[in-house]
DNA sequence: AAAGATTGTCTCTTACAAGAGACGCATGTA
DNA sequence: TACATGCGTCTCTTGTAAGAGACAATCTTT
Protein backbone atom coordinates (compact mmCIF):
# COMPACT_ATOMS: atom_id res chain seq x y z
CA UNK A 1 0.00 0.00 0.00
CA UNK A 2 1.26 3.55 -0.78
CA UNK A 3 2.30 5.39 1.89
CA UNK A 4 1.01 8.70 1.15
CA UNK A 5 2.30 10.81 4.05
CA UNK A 6 5.07 12.62 2.55
CA UNK A 7 6.51 15.46 4.10
CA UNK A 8 4.69 15.76 6.98
CA UNK A 9 5.82 18.25 7.47
CA UNK A 10 4.04 19.17 11.22
CA UNK A 11 1.50 16.36 12.85
CA UNK A 12 3.28 13.66 14.55
CA UNK A 13 6.32 13.51 16.40
CA UNK A 14 6.36 9.67 16.63
CA UNK A 15 9.09 8.39 18.31
CA UNK A 16 10.44 10.83 20.14
CA UNK A 17 14.38 9.79 20.17
CA UNK A 18 14.62 9.71 16.39
CA UNK A 19 16.32 12.12 13.94
CA UNK A 20 14.97 13.09 10.74
CA UNK A 21 16.55 12.32 7.50
CA UNK A 22 18.95 15.25 5.90
CA UNK A 23 17.20 14.70 2.15
CA UNK A 24 13.52 14.93 4.68
CA UNK A 25 14.28 18.20 5.97
CA UNK A 26 15.93 19.85 2.54
CA UNK A 27 12.36 18.75 1.10
CA UNK A 28 10.67 20.43 3.74
CA UNK A 29 12.30 23.47 4.03
CA UNK A 30 11.96 24.14 -0.25
CA UNK A 31 8.63 23.56 0.57
CA UNK A 32 8.39 26.04 3.35
CA UNK A 33 10.15 28.49 1.76
CA UNK A 34 7.58 28.11 -1.31
CA UNK A 35 5.22 28.80 1.21
CA UNK A 36 6.26 31.54 2.63
CA UNK A 37 7.59 32.75 -1.45
CA UNK A 38 9.88 35.70 0.43
CA UNK A 39 13.61 34.60 2.20
CA UNK A 40 13.12 34.06 5.55
CA UNK A 41 16.06 34.35 8.32
CA UNK A 42 17.53 30.73 9.07
CA UNK A 43 16.44 30.70 12.76
CA UNK A 44 12.76 31.27 11.71
CA UNK A 45 13.28 28.86 9.14
CA UNK A 46 14.20 26.02 11.36
CA UNK A 47 11.19 27.44 13.48
CA UNK A 48 9.26 26.72 10.47
CA UNK A 49 10.59 23.36 9.51
CA UNK A 50 10.24 22.39 13.31
CA UNK A 51 14.23 21.39 12.61
CA UNK A 52 17.26 21.72 15.19
CA UNK A 53 19.30 24.90 14.69
CA UNK A 54 22.46 23.48 14.26
CA UNK A 55 21.00 20.56 11.64
CA UNK A 56 19.28 23.58 9.87
CA UNK A 57 22.23 25.79 9.58
CA UNK A 58 24.47 22.76 8.04
CA UNK A 59 22.00 21.77 5.55
CA UNK A 60 21.18 25.53 4.50
CA UNK A 61 25.01 25.82 3.75
CA UNK A 62 25.15 23.29 1.72
CA UNK A 63 22.06 24.37 -0.09
CA UNK A 64 23.72 27.52 -0.34
CA UNK A 65 27.03 26.31 -1.93
CA UNK A 66 25.44 23.92 -4.32
CA UNK A 67 22.98 27.19 -5.35
CA UNK A 68 19.78 25.67 -5.08
CA UNK A 69 19.48 28.47 -2.00
CA UNK A 70 20.61 32.12 -2.18
CA UNK A 71 21.38 34.07 0.87
CA UNK A 72 19.11 37.21 -0.01
CA UNK A 73 20.04 41.37 0.15
CA UNK A 74 20.58 41.68 3.99
CA UNK A 75 23.08 38.35 4.48
CA UNK A 76 21.40 36.55 6.96
CA UNK A 77 17.85 35.49 5.23
CA UNK A 78 17.93 32.61 2.46
CA UNK A 79 15.40 31.61 -0.50
CA UNK A 80 15.66 30.31 -3.61
CA UNK A 81 19.16 30.41 -5.71
CA UNK A 82 19.64 30.15 -9.54
CA UNK A 83 20.44 26.53 -9.84
CA UNK A 84 16.79 25.69 -9.05
CA UNK A 85 15.30 27.88 -11.59
CA UNK A 86 17.69 26.55 -14.21
CA UNK A 87 16.27 23.37 -13.46
CA UNK A 88 13.18 24.38 -13.39
CA UNK A 89 13.72 25.93 -17.03
CA UNK A 90 15.29 22.67 -18.08
CA UNK A 91 11.79 21.02 -17.33
CA UNK A 92 9.85 23.08 -19.14
CA UNK A 93 12.30 22.92 -21.90
CA UNK A 94 11.96 18.77 -21.60
CA UNK A 95 7.88 19.46 -21.43
CA UNK A 96 6.47 20.39 -24.74
CA UNK A 97 2.95 20.32 -23.00
CA UNK A 98 4.23 22.46 -20.44
CA UNK A 99 5.83 24.84 -22.86
CA UNK A 100 3.16 25.44 -25.06
CA UNK A 101 0.52 25.30 -22.52
CA UNK A 102 1.93 27.95 -21.00
CA UNK A 103 1.62 29.69 -24.34
CA UNK A 104 -1.67 28.90 -24.59
CA UNK A 105 -2.88 30.02 -21.52
CA UNK A 106 -1.08 33.26 -22.02
CA UNK A 107 -2.32 33.76 -25.21
CA UNK A 108 -6.21 32.91 -23.48
CA UNK A 109 -5.99 35.18 -21.31
CA UNK A 110 -5.34 37.85 -23.66
CA UNK A 111 -7.82 37.03 -25.91
CA UNK A 112 -10.63 36.56 -23.53
CA UNK A 113 -9.69 39.33 -20.53
CA UNK A 114 -10.36 37.02 -18.64
CA UNK A 115 -7.82 35.12 -15.73
CA UNK A 116 -6.71 31.84 -17.56
CA UNK A 117 -4.69 28.72 -15.68
CA UNK A 118 -2.93 25.80 -16.92
CA UNK A 119 -3.43 23.06 -14.03
CA UNK A 120 -1.91 19.66 -13.46
CA UNK A 121 -1.58 17.07 -11.00
CA UNK A 122 1.24 17.60 -8.57
CA UNK A 123 2.03 14.19 -6.29
CA UNK A 124 -1.58 13.94 -5.91
CA UNK A 125 -3.21 17.16 -5.80
CA UNK A 126 -4.54 19.73 -7.79
CA UNK A 127 -1.37 22.76 -8.95
CA UNK A 128 -1.66 25.58 -10.80
CA UNK A 129 1.29 25.24 -12.37
CA UNK A 130 0.88 28.21 -14.63
CA UNK A 131 -1.59 31.33 -14.39
CA UNK A 132 -2.05 34.86 -17.00
CA UNK A 133 -4.57 37.40 -15.19
CA UNK A 134 -7.33 38.41 -16.75
CA UNK A 135 -7.73 42.23 -17.38
CA UNK A 136 -11.09 42.68 -15.22
CA UNK A 137 -10.49 45.33 -12.42
CA UNK A 138 -10.85 42.76 -9.78
CA UNK A 139 -8.10 40.30 -10.06
CA UNK A 140 -9.11 36.31 -9.25
CA UNK A 141 -5.91 35.02 -8.48
CA UNK A 142 -4.27 32.01 -6.97
CA UNK A 143 -1.17 31.94 -6.06
CA UNK A 144 1.00 29.33 -8.95
CA UNK A 145 2.19 26.45 -7.22
CA UNK A 146 -0.37 26.76 -4.79
CA UNK A 147 -2.08 23.08 -3.55
CA UNK A 148 -5.32 23.01 -3.22
CA UNK A 149 -7.98 19.81 -2.46
CA UNK A 150 -9.43 18.31 -5.97
CA UNK A 151 -12.85 18.26 -4.90
CA UNK A 152 -12.49 22.11 -4.74
CA UNK A 153 -12.55 22.41 -8.78
CA UNK A 154 -13.42 21.83 -11.94
CA UNK A 155 -10.22 20.95 -13.50
CA UNK A 156 -9.85 18.19 -10.83
CA UNK A 157 -12.72 16.26 -11.74
CA UNK A 158 -10.98 16.68 -15.24
CA UNK A 159 -7.77 15.11 -14.33
CA UNK A 160 -8.66 12.27 -12.37
CA UNK A 161 -11.71 11.37 -15.09
CA UNK A 162 -10.34 7.71 -16.08
CA UNK A 163 -9.09 6.61 -12.76
CA UNK A 164 -11.13 4.18 -11.02
CA UNK A 165 -13.18 4.55 -7.52
CA UNK A 166 -10.20 2.97 -5.28
CA UNK A 167 -7.92 5.60 -6.94
CA UNK A 168 -9.84 8.15 -6.85
CA UNK A 169 -10.63 7.72 -2.88
CA UNK A 170 -6.67 7.28 -2.35
CA UNK A 171 -6.59 10.62 -3.71
CA UNK A 172 -9.25 12.35 -1.64
CA UNK A 173 -8.93 12.70 1.90
CA UNK A 174 -12.44 13.84 4.01
CA UNK A 175 -10.53 16.87 4.56
CA UNK A 176 -10.65 17.87 1.01
CA UNK A 177 -14.38 17.29 0.90
CA UNK A 178 -15.14 20.23 2.96
CA UNK A 179 -15.09 23.26 0.89
CA UNK A 180 -13.32 26.78 2.27
CA UNK A 181 -17.14 27.99 2.53
CA UNK A 182 -17.89 24.87 5.38
CA UNK A 183 -20.01 23.25 3.13
CA UNK A 184 -18.96 19.66 2.80
CA UNK A 185 -19.36 17.39 -0.41
CA UNK A 186 -20.42 14.16 -0.89
CA UNK A 187 -17.88 11.86 -2.25
CA UNK A 188 -20.70 10.48 -3.85
CA UNK A 189 -21.86 13.50 -5.85
CA UNK A 190 -18.01 13.90 -6.48
CA UNK A 191 -17.49 10.55 -8.21
CA UNK A 192 -20.28 11.13 -10.40
CA UNK A 193 -18.75 14.70 -11.36
CA UNK A 194 -15.79 13.11 -12.50
CA UNK A 195 -17.84 10.41 -14.43
CA UNK A 196 -19.67 13.11 -15.81
CA UNK A 197 -17.07 15.45 -16.89
CA UNK A 198 -15.32 12.51 -18.27
CA UNK A 199 -17.91 12.17 -20.67
CA UNK A 200 -18.62 15.69 -21.65
CA UNK A 201 -15.31 16.54 -21.85
CA UNK A 202 -15.54 19.83 -19.85
CA UNK A 203 -16.51 21.47 -16.65
CA UNK A 204 -17.74 24.02 -14.98
CA UNK A 205 -17.94 24.64 -11.50
CA UNK A 206 -19.91 27.52 -10.07
CA UNK A 207 -19.31 29.13 -6.33
CA UNK A 208 -16.98 25.80 -4.76
CA UNK A 209 -13.63 27.94 -4.04
CA UNK A 210 -15.39 31.56 -3.54
CA UNK A 211 -19.08 32.80 -4.21
CA UNK A 212 -18.03 35.04 -7.10
CA UNK A 213 -16.51 32.99 -9.56
CA UNK A 214 -17.24 30.08 -11.76
CA UNK A 215 -14.43 27.56 -13.22
CA UNK A 216 -14.63 26.42 -16.80
CA UNK A 217 -12.38 23.70 -17.32
CA UNK A 218 -11.32 21.21 -20.28
CA UNK A 219 -8.14 18.63 -20.54
CA UNK A 220 -5.49 18.68 -21.97
CA UNK A 221 -4.05 14.79 -22.89
CA UNK A 222 -0.95 13.19 -23.05
CA UNK A 223 -2.19 10.34 -24.99
CA UNK A 224 -5.81 8.76 -26.08
CA UNK A 225 -7.52 9.06 -22.56
CA UNK A 226 -5.24 10.06 -19.94
CA UNK A 227 -5.50 13.45 -19.10
CA UNK A 228 -1.82 15.13 -18.34
CA UNK A 229 -3.32 18.95 -17.64
CA UNK A 230 -6.26 20.80 -17.83
CA UNK A 231 -6.65 24.44 -18.84
CA UNK A 232 -9.44 26.82 -17.36
CA UNK A 233 -10.85 29.89 -17.06
CA UNK A 234 -11.57 31.77 -13.89
CA UNK A 235 -14.25 33.70 -14.71
CA UNK A 236 -17.71 35.92 -12.47
CA UNK A 237 -20.35 34.04 -11.64
CA UNK A 238 -22.64 36.27 -12.87
CA UNK A 239 -21.48 35.14 -16.46
CA UNK A 240 -24.33 34.62 -18.99
CA UNK A 241 -25.04 31.15 -20.59
CA UNK A 242 -23.96 32.04 -23.76
CA UNK A 243 -20.71 33.87 -23.05
CA UNK A 244 -19.84 30.66 -20.71
CA UNK A 245 -20.73 28.05 -23.53
CA UNK A 246 -18.77 30.47 -26.21
CA UNK A 247 -15.64 30.19 -23.70
CA UNK A 248 -16.26 26.40 -23.49
CA UNK A 249 -15.86 25.94 -27.01
CA UNK A 250 -12.90 28.34 -27.11
CA UNK A 251 -10.93 26.37 -24.84
CA UNK A 252 -11.88 22.58 -26.03
CA UNK A 253 -10.41 24.12 -29.51
CA UNK A 254 -7.21 25.19 -27.55
CA UNK A 255 -6.87 22.00 -25.48
CA UNK A 256 -7.47 20.05 -28.54
CA UNK A 257 -4.22 21.68 -30.31
CA UNK A 258 -2.12 21.06 -26.96
CA UNK A 259 -3.38 16.99 -26.75
CA UNK A 260 -1.23 14.33 -28.49
CA UNK A 261 -3.97 12.03 -29.39
CA UNK A 262 -7.10 13.04 -27.32
CA UNK B 1 39.68 29.08 3.87
CA UNK B 2 36.47 28.33 1.97
CA UNK B 3 36.00 24.61 1.21
CA UNK B 4 35.15 25.42 -2.70
CA UNK B 5 35.11 21.43 -3.10
CA UNK B 6 31.30 21.52 -3.33
CA UNK B 7 30.44 18.77 -6.08
CA UNK B 8 34.03 17.16 -6.62
CA UNK B 9 31.99 14.60 -8.95
CA UNK B 10 34.14 12.29 -9.94
CA UNK B 11 38.24 12.92 -9.11
CA UNK B 12 39.00 11.26 -6.26
CA UNK B 13 38.07 8.60 -3.80
CA UNK B 14 39.71 9.24 -0.98
CA UNK B 15 38.84 7.59 2.10
CA UNK B 16 38.39 3.85 0.57
CA UNK B 17 35.38 3.26 3.13
CA UNK B 18 33.61 6.23 2.80
CA UNK B 19 30.33 6.70 2.68
CA UNK B 20 28.85 9.95 0.78
CA UNK B 21 26.04 12.00 2.49
CA UNK B 22 22.24 11.12 0.73
CA UNK B 23 22.01 15.37 0.16
CA UNK B 24 25.37 15.18 -1.60
CA UNK B 25 24.16 12.37 -4.22
CA UNK B 26 21.40 13.97 -4.95
CA UNK B 27 22.91 17.40 -5.37
CA UNK B 28 24.84 15.56 -7.88
CA UNK B 29 21.95 13.93 -9.19
CA UNK B 30 20.61 17.21 -9.96
CA UNK B 31 23.51 18.49 -11.60
CA UNK B 32 24.15 15.19 -13.53
CA UNK B 33 20.58 15.32 -14.75
CA UNK B 34 21.45 19.14 -15.74
CA UNK B 35 24.37 18.16 -17.77
CA UNK B 36 22.26 15.61 -19.67
CA UNK B 37 19.17 17.22 -20.43
CA UNK B 38 17.22 14.34 -20.62
CA UNK B 39 15.15 11.56 -18.60
CA UNK B 40 17.81 8.82 -17.97
CA UNK B 41 17.58 5.19 -17.06
CA UNK B 42 18.33 4.97 -13.03
CA UNK B 43 20.87 2.78 -13.18
CA UNK B 44 22.77 4.84 -15.82
CA UNK B 45 22.29 7.60 -13.33
CA UNK B 46 23.51 5.56 -10.51
CA UNK B 47 26.75 5.29 -12.76
CA UNK B 48 26.53 8.47 -13.92
CA UNK B 49 26.97 10.44 -10.44
CA UNK B 50 29.25 6.89 -9.22
CA UNK B 51 27.03 6.11 -6.84
CA UNK B 52 25.79 2.55 -5.63
CA UNK B 53 22.61 1.07 -7.21
CA UNK B 54 20.55 0.75 -4.16
CA UNK B 55 21.55 3.70 -2.92
CA UNK B 56 19.93 5.85 -6.35
CA UNK B 57 17.13 3.53 -5.90
CA UNK B 58 15.83 4.46 -2.25
CA UNK B 59 16.76 8.40 -2.94
CA UNK B 60 15.01 8.78 -6.39
CA UNK B 61 12.15 7.32 -4.85
CA UNK B 62 12.07 10.34 -2.67
CA UNK B 63 12.51 12.93 -4.54
CA UNK B 64 9.69 11.16 -7.15
CA UNK B 65 7.89 11.55 -4.28
CA UNK B 66 8.54 14.69 -3.21
CA UNK B 67 8.04 15.24 -6.82
CA UNK B 68 11.42 17.03 -7.46
CA UNK B 69 12.13 14.34 -9.73
CA UNK B 70 9.25 12.63 -12.63
CA UNK B 71 9.20 9.22 -13.99
CA UNK B 72 9.94 9.92 -17.79
CA UNK B 73 7.09 8.48 -20.33
CA UNK B 74 8.89 4.58 -20.77
CA UNK B 75 8.14 4.40 -17.19
CA UNK B 76 11.92 3.69 -15.85
CA UNK B 77 13.60 6.96 -16.95
CA UNK B 78 13.71 9.95 -14.31
CA UNK B 79 13.83 13.93 -15.10
CA UNK B 80 13.26 17.02 -13.28
CA UNK B 81 9.96 17.45 -12.16
CA UNK B 82 7.46 19.66 -11.53
CA UNK B 83 8.70 21.26 -7.87
CA UNK B 84 11.78 22.25 -9.41
CA UNK B 85 10.05 24.27 -12.22
CA UNK B 86 7.50 26.02 -9.35
CA UNK B 87 10.68 26.40 -7.09
CA UNK B 88 12.34 27.67 -10.09
CA UNK B 89 9.18 30.37 -10.38
CA UNK B 90 9.40 31.41 -7.31
CA UNK B 91 12.80 32.45 -7.75
CA UNK B 92 12.03 34.71 -10.88
CA UNK B 93 9.27 35.80 -9.13
CA UNK B 94 11.40 36.67 -6.00
CA UNK B 95 14.36 38.10 -8.65
CA UNK B 96 13.44 41.45 -10.09
CA UNK B 97 16.66 41.63 -11.61
CA UNK B 98 16.09 38.17 -13.57
CA UNK B 99 12.49 38.85 -14.77
CA UNK B 100 13.27 42.28 -15.94
CA UNK B 101 16.37 40.92 -17.69
CA UNK B 102 14.72 38.19 -19.13
CA UNK B 103 12.50 40.41 -20.96
CA UNK B 104 15.40 42.81 -21.91
CA UNK B 105 17.49 40.30 -23.17
CA UNK B 106 14.33 39.19 -25.55
CA UNK B 107 13.92 42.42 -26.65
CA UNK B 108 17.26 42.83 -27.73
CA UNK B 109 17.91 39.83 -29.74
CA UNK B 110 14.57 40.60 -31.57
CA UNK B 111 16.12 44.00 -31.88
CA UNK B 112 18.91 43.62 -33.30
CA UNK B 113 18.83 40.36 -34.59
CA UNK B 114 21.73 39.17 -32.50
CA UNK B 115 22.00 36.23 -29.97
CA UNK B 116 21.69 38.04 -26.89
CA UNK B 117 22.33 36.68 -23.21
CA UNK B 118 21.53 37.13 -19.87
CA UNK B 119 24.87 36.42 -17.54
CA UNK B 120 25.66 35.57 -14.03
CA UNK B 121 28.12 34.51 -11.37
CA UNK B 122 26.52 30.78 -9.91
CA UNK B 123 28.92 29.61 -7.27
CA UNK B 124 31.92 31.09 -8.76
CA UNK B 125 31.50 30.31 -12.50
CA UNK B 126 30.06 32.23 -15.70
CA UNK B 127 26.33 31.01 -16.13
CA UNK B 128 24.50 32.00 -18.89
CA UNK B 129 21.32 32.52 -17.45
CA UNK B 130 18.96 33.01 -20.32
CA UNK B 131 19.67 33.55 -23.67
CA UNK B 132 17.49 34.35 -26.44
CA UNK B 133 18.74 33.56 -30.56
CA UNK B 134 19.60 36.03 -33.49
CA UNK B 135 17.82 35.50 -36.25
CA UNK B 136 20.98 34.82 -38.56
CA UNK B 137 21.44 31.64 -40.35
CA UNK B 138 24.22 30.05 -38.32
CA UNK B 139 23.07 30.30 -34.61
CA UNK B 140 25.67 30.65 -31.87
CA UNK B 141 23.88 29.27 -28.39
CA UNK B 142 25.88 28.19 -25.78
CA UNK B 143 23.37 26.34 -23.84
CA UNK B 144 21.50 27.87 -20.63
CA UNK B 145 22.82 27.26 -17.51
CA UNK B 146 26.25 25.88 -18.55
CA UNK B 147 29.06 26.79 -16.55
CA UNK B 148 31.70 28.29 -17.98
CA UNK B 149 35.63 29.51 -17.02
CA UNK B 150 34.90 33.03 -16.58
CA UNK B 151 38.21 33.99 -18.11
CA UNK B 152 36.34 32.96 -21.91
CA UNK B 153 34.20 35.57 -21.98
CA UNK B 154 33.59 39.00 -21.84
CA UNK B 155 31.18 38.59 -19.43
CA UNK B 156 33.34 37.23 -16.80
CA UNK B 157 35.79 40.19 -16.97
CA UNK B 158 33.19 42.27 -15.83
CA UNK B 159 31.53 40.30 -13.53
CA UNK B 160 34.80 39.94 -11.27
CA UNK B 161 35.32 43.49 -11.43
CA UNK B 162 35.32 45.34 -8.19
CA UNK B 163 36.91 42.12 -6.70
CA UNK B 164 40.68 42.27 -5.35
CA UNK B 165 43.16 40.54 -6.78
CA UNK B 166 43.25 37.75 -3.83
CA UNK B 167 39.23 36.95 -4.48
CA UNK B 168 40.14 36.98 -8.72
CA UNK B 169 42.89 34.09 -8.25
CA UNK B 170 40.88 32.66 -5.65
CA UNK B 171 37.69 32.51 -8.41
CA UNK B 172 39.75 30.93 -11.47
CA UNK B 173 41.82 27.93 -11.30
CA UNK B 174 44.46 26.81 -14.10
CA UNK B 175 42.41 25.43 -15.98
CA UNK B 176 40.14 28.20 -16.70
CA UNK B 177 42.87 29.46 -18.14
CA UNK B 178 43.18 27.31 -21.06
CA UNK B 179 40.98 28.37 -23.70
CA UNK B 180 38.87 26.32 -25.66
CA UNK B 181 41.78 26.23 -28.60
CA UNK B 182 44.58 25.14 -26.60
CA UNK B 183 45.76 28.73 -25.76
CA UNK B 184 47.14 29.44 -22.39
CA UNK B 185 46.01 33.10 -21.31
CA UNK B 186 48.37 35.19 -18.41
CA UNK B 187 46.53 35.67 -15.51
CA UNK B 188 48.26 38.71 -15.18
CA UNK B 189 46.71 39.63 -18.45
CA UNK B 190 43.39 38.57 -17.23
CA UNK B 191 43.52 40.40 -13.85
CA UNK B 192 44.33 43.51 -16.15
CA UNK B 193 41.52 43.20 -18.35
CA UNK B 194 39.08 42.91 -15.58
CA UNK B 195 40.54 46.92 -14.21
CA UNK B 196 39.97 47.74 -18.05
CA UNK B 197 36.38 46.48 -17.70
CA UNK B 198 35.15 47.82 -14.81
CA UNK B 199 36.50 51.51 -15.59
CA UNK B 200 35.13 51.93 -19.29
CA UNK B 201 32.20 50.15 -18.32
CA UNK B 202 31.75 47.46 -21.05
CA UNK B 203 34.16 45.04 -22.18
CA UNK B 204 34.42 43.14 -25.80
CA UNK B 205 35.90 39.80 -26.40
CA UNK B 206 37.16 38.44 -30.25
CA UNK B 207 37.70 34.88 -31.02
CA UNK B 208 38.05 33.35 -27.36
CA UNK B 209 35.65 30.75 -26.96
CA UNK B 210 35.25 29.74 -30.84
CA UNK B 211 37.03 31.66 -33.43
CA UNK B 212 34.16 33.28 -35.38
CA UNK B 213 32.13 35.48 -32.98
CA UNK B 214 33.05 38.68 -30.81
CA UNK B 215 31.32 38.98 -27.56
CA UNK B 216 29.88 42.45 -26.48
CA UNK B 217 28.82 42.78 -22.45
CA UNK B 218 28.06 45.32 -20.29
CA UNK B 219 27.51 45.21 -16.35
CA UNK B 220 23.93 45.56 -15.18
CA UNK B 221 24.69 47.01 -10.76
CA UNK B 222 22.27 45.42 -8.27
CA UNK B 223 23.89 48.59 -6.32
CA UNK B 224 26.48 51.42 -6.73
CA UNK B 225 29.82 48.96 -7.38
CA UNK B 226 28.18 45.94 -7.30
CA UNK B 227 28.00 43.67 -10.33
CA UNK B 228 24.68 41.94 -10.47
CA UNK B 229 24.85 40.40 -13.71
CA UNK B 230 25.80 41.25 -17.63
CA UNK B 231 23.85 41.60 -20.56
CA UNK B 232 25.75 40.44 -24.07
CA UNK B 233 25.31 40.27 -27.23
CA UNK B 234 27.46 37.25 -29.41
CA UNK B 235 27.89 38.81 -32.66
CA UNK B 236 30.50 37.59 -35.89
CA UNK B 237 33.80 38.43 -35.21
CA UNK B 238 33.97 40.42 -38.48
CA UNK B 239 31.51 42.58 -37.52
CA UNK B 240 31.94 46.86 -38.06
CA UNK B 241 33.82 48.78 -35.47
CA UNK B 242 30.90 51.13 -36.35
CA UNK B 243 28.12 48.25 -35.97
CA UNK B 244 29.96 47.30 -33.00
CA UNK B 245 30.11 50.79 -31.43
CA UNK B 246 26.49 51.09 -31.87
CA UNK B 247 25.28 47.97 -30.32
CA UNK B 248 27.64 48.35 -27.17
CA UNK B 249 25.66 51.97 -27.05
CA UNK B 250 22.40 50.17 -27.30
CA UNK B 251 23.61 47.51 -24.61
CA UNK B 252 24.78 50.39 -22.27
CA UNK B 253 21.71 52.04 -22.02
CA UNK B 254 19.07 49.04 -21.49
CA UNK B 255 21.12 47.48 -18.72
CA UNK B 256 21.28 51.12 -16.86
CA UNK B 257 17.64 51.01 -16.80
CA UNK B 258 18.05 47.49 -15.15
CA UNK B 259 20.65 48.51 -12.70
CA UNK B 260 19.58 49.51 -9.15
CA UNK B 261 21.94 52.81 -8.63
CA UNK B 262 24.70 52.25 -10.74
C1' DA C 1 17.64 -22.60 -24.44
C1' DA C 2 21.48 -21.19 -22.22
C1' DA C 3 24.31 -17.18 -21.07
C1' DG C 4 24.46 -12.39 -20.13
C1' DA C 5 22.92 -7.91 -18.97
C1' DT C 6 19.51 -4.91 -16.52
C1' DT C 7 15.93 -3.85 -13.45
C1' DG C 8 13.62 -3.38 -9.03
C1' DT C 9 13.51 -5.12 -4.17
C1' DC C 10 15.35 -6.60 0.11
C1' DT C 11 18.58 -7.49 4.16
C1' DC C 12 22.26 -6.42 7.24
C1' DT C 13 26.39 -3.73 8.96
C1' DT C 14 28.82 0.11 10.42
C1' DA C 15 30.50 4.65 9.22
C1' DC C 16 28.77 8.87 9.91
C1' DA C 17 25.41 12.64 10.02
C1' DA C 18 21.47 14.53 12.90
C1' DG C 19 20.85 16.62 16.86
C1' DA C 20 21.55 18.44 21.84
C1' DG C 21 23.68 21.89 23.83
C1' DA C 22 27.42 24.92 25.12
C1' DC C 23 29.95 29.10 23.66
C1' DG C 24 31.01 33.88 22.16
C1' DC C 25 29.33 37.75 19.95
C1' DA C 26 26.29 40.86 18.64
C1' DT C 27 21.96 43.41 19.37
C1' DG C 28 18.03 45.35 22.01
C1' DT C 29 15.77 47.15 26.47
C1' DA C 30 15.22 47.88 31.20
C1' DT D 1 25.42 47.96 33.99
C1' DA D 2 22.91 44.02 33.94
C1' DC D 3 19.50 40.90 31.33
C1' DA D 4 17.42 39.02 27.57
C1' DT D 5 17.16 37.46 22.78
C1' DG D 6 19.03 36.06 18.40
C1' DC D 7 22.79 34.75 15.55
C1' DG D 8 26.69 31.69 13.87
C1' DT D 9 30.05 28.15 15.11
C1' DC D 10 31.73 24.09 17.39
C1' DT D 11 31.95 19.55 19.91
C1' DC D 12 30.42 15.02 21.06
C1' DT D 13 27.05 10.90 21.00
C1' DT D 14 24.26 7.67 19.10
C1' DG D 15 20.52 6.41 16.10
C1' DT D 16 20.33 5.42 11.36
C1' DA D 17 20.87 5.72 6.60
C1' DA D 18 24.53 4.64 2.92
C1' DG D 19 26.18 0.97 0.81
C1' DA D 20 27.54 -4.05 -0.35
C1' DG D 21 25.56 -7.68 -2.17
C1' DA D 22 22.17 -11.36 -2.81
C1' DC D 23 17.76 -12.30 -5.19
C1' DA D 24 14.10 -13.04 -8.65
C1' DA D 25 12.28 -11.20 -12.74
C1' DT D 26 12.64 -9.36 -17.31
C1' DC D 27 14.76 -8.48 -21.56
C1' DT D 28 18.75 -9.20 -25.07
C1' DT D 29 22.06 -11.95 -27.41
C1' DT D 30 24.00 -15.90 -29.05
Amino acid sequence: MQDGSVLAVSADEKTPGSREKGLNRVLEILEFLHTTQRAIGIGDLAKGVNAPRSTTYTLVRSLVDAGLLEMAGDGNRVYFGKKLYLYGMDYVRGNDLLRRGRQEVDHLSRETGETSELCMLQSGRYTIVHSSPGTRPFRISSATGLQIPLPWTASGRLLLAGLDRAAIEAMVSDDDLVLPDGRKLRLEDFIADIAKAGVTGYCVTSGLVDAYTKCLAVPVFSAPGKVEATMCLVVPIDTSEERTADLIGLLRGRAAGLSIGG
